[in-house]
DNA sequence: CAATTTATTTTGATAATCAAATTATATTTA
DNA sequence: TAAATATAATTTGATTATCAAAATAAATTG
């Protein structure tokens, strides 16, 4: 096998694999009843702030319908407050309760872990080796994102 | 920043949008009827085999009940033939058609691309070690990730 | 102030998924 | 070998995530 098919092989199942990984973390966690879209939506949120539907929407790639329902379970749950406006009453505002700031923090020690578990196995050669890399495919992908 | 924070944001980039990327080259493509999900199945069952229901479906772990109803849908855009076993009559054989193989090919070479951006300006010793690098990465997580 | 634009929600639909029940066939065992 | 058990796949009934288009409400503009 060439090496571009091995370093393909292996980077599709580690792709997975991270998947994978994610969602049973969050399964078998304190945030059992997140899925990974749920935690998606709450990282986008993030701490400390009050954001739009809409900036959300764009931001998930979302239409602002599919992030309604979202932010609707999301409220059920307890991790999501919304309220409208004041200054423009047409804007609904959504902000994470503790609960929520609570789940973005586990979320984002899950992705500091991860990161530094796999980096921590590596000396500084690979590791700017591997920056190098990741760094290609997302000039790649934003090169190929364009529609 | 950081070497950590550069990694995790890169990632966390490439995750969000990897799986879109891939979907909008696929529909803006030859086989816009596919969606990135279809396009897995027809990855897993590949060109020039046959292969079982069940082993296809622990592939791609999901359940057998959902690989039926996507090969349902494949078959019906005609990706995909299905045929039963004549050794054991329980078990049903799947296999790409000539459309089906093309439309492997087509993401095949997508993948392709991808490596090649990938790999940009690296030279075969580097490409060795980060065969090497990203190898072990998989293996680390999925010790330190078991279920 | 009427027309238009904007922000959001609602509605009605489809994909992908699961667990559990069902069907058909094969294997084991008493 | 007939009955019990196991296996492979499908069907059923449900949920979640998603979209486009229609509806609603508020703000802006001409």
């Amino acid at each position: 096998m060439s090496n571009h098919e091995t370093v393909n092989e292996i980077l599709v199942r580690l792709f997975a694999n991270i998947l994978d990984i994610e969602e049973k973390c969050l399964r078998t966690g304190n945030f059992f009843d997140l899925s990974i879209s749920e935690m998606h939506v709450i990282d986008n949120i993030g701490v400390n702030k009050e954001r739009t539907m809409s900036d959300t929407a764009k931001d998930l790639k979302v239409t602002s319908g599919t992030l309604t329902t979202a932010i609707d379970n999301l409220i059920k749950k307890g991790y999501v407050e919304r309220r409208r406006s004041v200054e423009d009453r047409r804007v609904v505002k959504i902000k994470l309760t503790d609960k929520g700031m609570e789940a973005f923090k586990a979320h984002e020690d899950f992705h500091k872990d991860l990161v530094i578990s796999a980096l921590q196995q590596l000396d500084s050669k690979e590791e700017e080796l591997l920056i190098k890399v990741l760094s290609n495919i997302d000039v790649f992908f934003n090169h190929k994102y364009k529609f």
